[in-house]
DNA sequence: CAGGATCCACCGTGATACTG
DNA sequence: CAGTATCACGGTGGATCCTG
């Protein structure tokens, strides 16, 4: 707390109030917690296409072990973005859906997934070029 | 400004051959690992104001840890998100700044914050009434 | 079939101290 | 001012085995 005041006055600060998400409380970690993670995405997408049962979606994404299948569905079920439906049957038959709000959250991935093919090289390129001066 | 159209057309038909980044050479990894961690999103929104220095950031961040203010502006400038102008003068004298892909990439973020924003009460709705069942 | 239970390796992060 | 160096910790994810 050594009051160092340092009033830069650029004239850009004043412009924006606090920025989209600089107050912190726009929950944009709540989202990027579930984004951010291995998996999450590919399991949006997988289930875009549709319903899906457990070993279905075990299948479709190659490298997915069973435990973070398991994880992962019950991080998006217990945020409200997928919607479990366990038949009572033998053997037990669980399906998997995407609700309206993880529509909406698969949809914000692929404004991602766009952004991200668009600049896939560019980013690729920068990183060589700094691996290559900081070698 | 952060008023980003968004043309997401729900992916949800068949059309979709292998869904946006189902082959997971769309490049969407790099970009969540970036924003995905505790502090660029934070950076970047800092950035978007205008050209920070370094103590300019660590004091408008708070939490920020000048270790990981290091480290997560190293970050941005290998991938070319941000650019480091370093000048020879004593003290010495660094600003950031972003690049034009990293505006675009701090736009992207913004969309995320909106969308988070506009759900975030739903996704802490749903994380109760999970919590209140899984007790 | 759809998980649960354990054990373990990694690494992102934080606290602290030091420096050109 | 703008970092670097070192240590320690906690959470995420992987592998394996077990179950209603």
């Amino acid at each position: 707390m050594s009051a160092t005041n340092i009033t830069v006055t650029s004239q850009l600060t004043d412009a924006v109030p606090l920025g989209p998400c600089g107050d912190d409380d726009c929950g944009i970690r709540d989202v990027l917690d579930r984004l951010g993670d291995r998996w999450t995405v590919l399991v949006l997408v997988e289930l875009s296409k549709g319903v899906r049962r457990f070993n279905q979606l075990h299948r479709a994404i190659p490298g997915l072990s069973q435990r973070m299948l398991t994880v992962t569905t019950k991080r998006l079920c217990r945020d409200g973005f997928v919607e479990r439906t366990a038949y009572p049957t033998i053997p037990p038959q669980v399906e998997y859906r995407l609700t309206d709000m993880g529509r909406g959250l698969a949809d914000t991935a692929f404004v991602l997934a766009d952004w991200s093919r668009a600049n896939k090289e560019a980013i690729a390129a920068a990183r060589d070029r700094w691996d290559a001066e900081h070698e």
